[in-house]
DNA sequence: TCAAAGCATAGACTATGCTCTAATGTTGTA
DNA sequence: TACAACATTAGAGCATAGTCTATGCTTTGA
């Protein structure tokens, strides 16, 4: 599919796809059948690789922090202890965050006590 | 108290205090009976909201969402209503933020799974 | 008293993650 | 065959959130 179709499909412009794929989170291929345009063609994996791009930046992860992701999840280079640890990171980071976003919680629960009771 | 003790008991450095006082995240103020200098001047009140500022950005608030809940804070000039609106609004983004790294655990603790047992 | 340390401002620079424009070439359809 | 629609690249521009430098004045301490 070429990056119009791709587009549509994921909701993600052309500009912004043309920007990940020269960034390296996906990668088009020239057909070498064709000869006369240097068109990229995108396959159902690129797909999936941009949802996955979409929902780890809707949770705040970088992209240099989805492209290692992207490596553990397709790349063949990266061995099985690689793979865990880079997961592991992930979910470590994960717990962390949730941490910290439920602290926040009880500080504005707190707040949100302190506001009724004109305290604040 | 000057901005190199405020810098020192927050942890933050002068040059990003400067510019979160142009950002109007905060306030020094300038002493009448001082006259040789225009030097700022910080309150106990202003490192508690660099506290609050760092607590706020670790875990993914934009500056200008902080300088809305900083208002809730501390600012008179909101009603009781539009202060609780502002911590309603951040109370529910915190809960949607938990959502999606939870969603984004399962998927990975998932992954985890597959890389285990070499499907992947 | 004089150098070191501290303070202020303006403005340049950086990194991230897009977003858009310009110039130019290709494809598809009426 | 004309022309709209689509593709490419290079490079400019933007928002956020700092970070740093230059310049120059003020304060402090040996």
């Amino acid at each position: 599919m070429l990056i119009n179709e791709l587009s549509k499909r994921t909701g993600i412009t052309a500009h912004t796809i043309r920007f990940y794929e020269k960034s390296g989170l996906i990668k088009g291929k020239r057909l070498e059948n064709i000869k006369s345009n240097n068109y990229f063609h995108f396959d159902e994996e690129t797909v999936e690789k941009l949802n996955l791009i979409k929902g780890a930046k809707s949770i705040g992860f970088t992209i240099s922090e989805i492209s290692n992701l992207i490596d553990a999840w397709y790349n063949k280079k990266l061995s099985t202890e690689e793979k865990l640890s880079v997961c592991d990171e992930k979910l470590l980071s994960i717990e962390n965050k949730i941490k910290e976003l439920k602290q926040m919680q009880k500080l504005l629960n707190q707040l949100r006590k302190n506001i009724i009771s004109s305290k604040c």
